[in-house]
DNA sequence: CATGGCCTGTGCCATTGTGAACAGATCCCT
DNA sequence: AGGGATCTGTTCACAATGGCACAGGCCATG
């Protein structure tokens, strides 16, 4: 979360180990790797966003992560993952850079740098995932709808009082929630009737996010 | 998960390195450290068994995760957390390899072997971290509970056609899979009755897990 | 302009899960 | 032996959630 950490570019370390290097651009929902496909390299996001999902066998989705610049992913096939266990899309328009499984295993060695900013994802990205989980173990899902708003609005912007989720669907929101759409609709709602959030019918135009929101997720 | 980390051996490279190691041993149900304290290092497990669980406002707890030799915990604080978000506590008579956060980068830099065991461990780690929450996503306590059931059985012993899991209690396990202690009973007796696990009231000789119960996991 | 696709708003009911209480069994300690 | 602590077995009323169906608005497309 340093400086360090925020000044490092991936590119250039791979540029100077000589590897051969792949950059990929992606358009809005456009999907960069599916679950069941064979996993052979590890993806580093230089520009734009990704959704992680996971398809249930009944069908079902569930967003597992949103991930911005600096963010790897695919990372699996490190531990010996052959398949992609989830599913991987843009969502807005991304640039990515693909590593070869092998070639990432060389370069962690060589490039001391690149292997710090690896530990360092990692490891961060360990702790929210746990706590998602934890959030899925304590909270219901009104909390859990809470949460995850006031997560996607300091994924957007920092520090105003109020702020904005850019635009996505009850469905989106129900699939990382773990919950149906017709809940979220209805807590949706509710949070709008009390004043916590505001936006109108149509999403387009983002959803307001008031700091009054957090009451949800503190009170017991 | 190859032979060579198998192999691994922290205590050896810690040493090499000339740093101040510190190797602690704890008893059954011992507290390694506890929410709040501050976080100054990362352990690694040498023997024995390491259980992870938070505290939530209300007092209830929940398992995030139980460990066991060549595990790594407490890496949290490599990513700036500056006090323990979770509790650590032994299962089983244990031996903890405690390294110094500074030192641990440090380490981390110098000794190739060490960073490699390290990130694999992270890797495999945020694997199973993810399955637990797209488990938590997709499937019914019954499910989870049956899931969790196996994974520990996994964690004793291999390849046994009739598993079994150590001792656990009840309660443990509603914390593990995320509900509450009499519905893990309904369960547990609905389990036994179907024949697919086999236990007498005292669980202290341990739970006999069937392969049968894979059904209730793979069964739509 | 008509149609279909996609999204939100809403109501309803069966299922699942919670929380709390109480009984019986076992074990430990005095 | 008695008391207390701990754990499983069981039940029950009530809250939370899931699943589903349908209506209405908006929009691109032919």
């Amino acid at each position: 979360m340093g400086k360090s950490v925020r000044s490092f570019n991936a590119q250039a370390f791979l540029d100077s180990a000589g590897l051969s290097k792949k950059i990929v651009e992606y358009q809005r929902d456009e999907s960069i790797f599916s679950q069941g496909d064979a996993a052979e390299s590890v993806m580093y996001i230089q520009k734009g966003g990704v959704k992680l999902s996971v398809l249930s066998k009944t069908g079902r989705e569930a967003v597992v992560a949103m991930l911005g610049p600096a963010d790897f992913f695919g990372e699996g096939c490190l531990a010996g993952q052959a398949l992609r266990i989830g599913s991987a899309s843009a969502i807005t328009p991304s640039t990515v850079l693909v590593i070869a499984k092998n070639q990432m295993t060389k370069v962690l060695h060589e490039q001391r740098a690149l292997s710090d900013r690896f530990i360092a994802h990692m490891v961060s990205r360990n702790v929210r995932i746990e706590q998602d989980l934890i959030d899925q173990l304590f909270n219901s899902s009104e909390k859990r709808l809470a949460r995850a708003l006031l997560l996607l609005a300091r994924y957007g912007k920092q520090d105003k009082p109020k702020q904005v989720v850019p635009k996505i669907s009850q469905e989106t929101l129900s699939e990382m929630v773990g919950t149906t759409r017709s809940r979220v609709n209805f807590f949706m709602n509710k949070f709008k009737r009390l004043g916590f959030i505001e936006y109108d019918g149509n999403l387009d135009a983002g959803i307001q996010i008031n700091s009054s929101l957090l009451s949800v997720v503190l009170h017991d």
